[in-house]
DNA sequence: CGCTGAATTGACGGACATCAAGATGTGTGG
DNA sequence: CCACACATCTTGATGTCCGTCAATTCAGCG
C-alpha cells in the first residue's frame, strides 16, 4: 500500500496563516476565545513530535488527523468538522501531526491558560475531561471499524459523515478519495470500487465525486455491520 | 472470520470470586485502597453496557477487555498486566466487557470515592487525567496495529508484551492464540503460522506454545514497520 | 489410558492490494 | 474561451495475503 507522501504535499499552494478575520463563531464547546486562523489546503496546523501548545476548534472547513508509518504509509485518525474540537491528545507532545483538508478557519487558544482557567472554573474543567472522554470513545470506536470488510468501513463511514453534517439525504464530501482510504485502511481504487458497487445496488447516487446523495439507508445501516 | 462465542464461554469454571486474601499489593499509582477480589479464568468482571461503578487495578493474572460485533466477531481492545489500571473508560456505562484472562487478583474501588477524593487532592486529580490520557495513547497506538500485515501485528504484539513484562529474553504469555487473534485482528491460523514462521526465521523460539525466547530483537524491531 | 480443548499444519478460495490504463475534472496561460 | 497540463477518480487485469475448512498433533486431566 503506497500512500505517496511526496504527492500528497505536492500541491500545497503556501499561505500558512492570514489575517484575523473574526466570522460567526460556533456555539463554544470550551470557553474558546481564542484567535481565528486560516490555513489553505493541505497545510499542516501541528506536527508529530512538536510541544503542544495549542488546542484548536474548527469554525470552517475540515481538518485531519494522521500519523505516518515508515513504510510510507498514512493512517487518518480522525476528521475534525466545524465545531468539533482538536489537538487536545495526550501529554505534552502531538502525537499526530494535523493538516487542513481543505481550506479552513481555526480558532486556536492556549493550552495551559486554558487548562489555568480549568482550575478554578468547575465546568470548564469538566467540559475538557468530557471532551478527553469522547476522545477517547471515537478512537475505540474507529479501531472497530478496521477489522470489518471495505463494504462495511466505507457503509459507516457515510453513516458517520452524513451523522456530522446533521444532513438531509445527500451529503459533501470535503476529503479526497485517498484521505477516505487513509481513514479506513484501504486503497483508493478499493474505495473508489466500493463507491460504484454502492450505486450500482441503487444504495447511493454520485452526483459528483465528492457529492452522495442516500437512496436506502436502511441498507447502509445493514452493511455497517 | 468466526470467534466462535459459545467455545469461548464454555471452559468457565465456576468461581466469579472468592474471599479476600491480602496478598503483597503493587506499587499503586491510585489511591487504591480498594477491595481485592480473585477472578476465575473467563470469569467476566463487568459487561458492555452496565454502569461503570468501579475502577480496578490488577495485581497478579491478566485481564482482556473486548466489544463483541454484531456478526459475532471479537475485538480485545486490551490486556492488562500487574499495576495496570483498567475500567476506566468513557461515561457512566463500560462500553465493553472485561474478564480475567486467567485466574486473576484483582483490586476493586468505587468510582464515585476516587472521584469525590480527586475534587481535593490536586496529585491524585492529576494522576486520574495521566490514566486517561495514557489509555487514549494506548488505544491511538492500537489503531495502527490493524492496519499492517500479519507479520508485523505479530511481533509489535511480542515487543509490547516483552516491554510491560520487563523481561529478560523470554515470556510467558498469559492468553490463547484466540486471545492474540482477536486482538490483532487475524485468525488463530495465521497467529499460529506467523509465529512458526518466526521460529523458522530464527527470531524467536517457542519453549512451549505460551513462553516465547527471544533469538534476534533487532528483527522483530525491523518486522514491527 | 481415552477424552477434551488448544495449537499446528495443509489445501484452497476470496477479498483486497498492486500495477496499469483510461476518464473526468480543474486550474492556468495564451 | 479554448487548450493544455495536471491532479483526481474510475475501471480493468492480475497477484497475494490471509481467511476458511479440515485434518492432525499435542497437553492436560479425570
Amino acid at each position: 500500500m503506497m500512500t505517496n507522501a511526496a504527492a500528497l504535499k505536492s500541491s500545497i499552494n503556501t499561505r500558512p496563516s492570514a489575517p484575523v478575520r473574526t466570522g460567526p463563531l460556533p456555539e463554544s464547546p470550551l470557553g474558546l476565545m481564542g484567535a481565528p486562523m486560516r490555513f489553505a489546503r493541505n497545510i499542516e496546523i501541528y506536527g508529530e513530535g512538536e510541544p503542544a501548545e495549542y488546542l484548536y476548534q474548527v469554525v470552517c472547513g475540515a481538518v485531519r488527523t494522521y500519523r505516518m508509518l515508515d513504510n510510507g504509509r498514512r493512517q487518518i485518525g480522525a476528521f475534525y468538522l466545524p465545531g468539533d474540537v482538536f489537538g487536545v491528545e495526550a501529554g505534552d507532545v502531538h502525537l499526530s501531526s494535523a493538516e487542513a483538508v481543505c481550506d479552513a478557519q481555526v480558532l486556536v487558544v492556549k493550552r495551559r491558560a486554558v487548562m489555568a482557567r480549568a482550575e478554578h472554573e468547575r465546568d470548564l474543567a469538566k467540559q475538557l475531561w468530557t471532551l478527553t472522554v469522547r476522545e477517547l470513545q471515537r478512537v475505540q470506536e474507529h479501531s472497530l471499524v478496521l477489522i470489518k470488510s471495505a463494504e462495511e468501513r466505507v457503509a459507516g463511514f457515510l453513516l458517520e459523515m452524513a451523522d456530522r453534517n446533521s444532513s438531509a439525504g445527500a451529503i459533501e464530501l470535503r476529503m479526497s478519495r485517498q484521505d477516505i482510504a487513509d481513514y479506513l485502511g484501504l486503497t483508493i481504487e478499493t474505495v473508489s470500487r466500493t463507491f460504484t458497487q454502492l450505486v450500482q445496488s441503487g444504495t447511493i447516487a454520485l452526483e459528483s465525486s465528492r457529492r452522495i446523495v442516500f437512496r436506502n439507508r436502511a441498507a447502509l445501516n445493514r452493511l455497517n455491520g
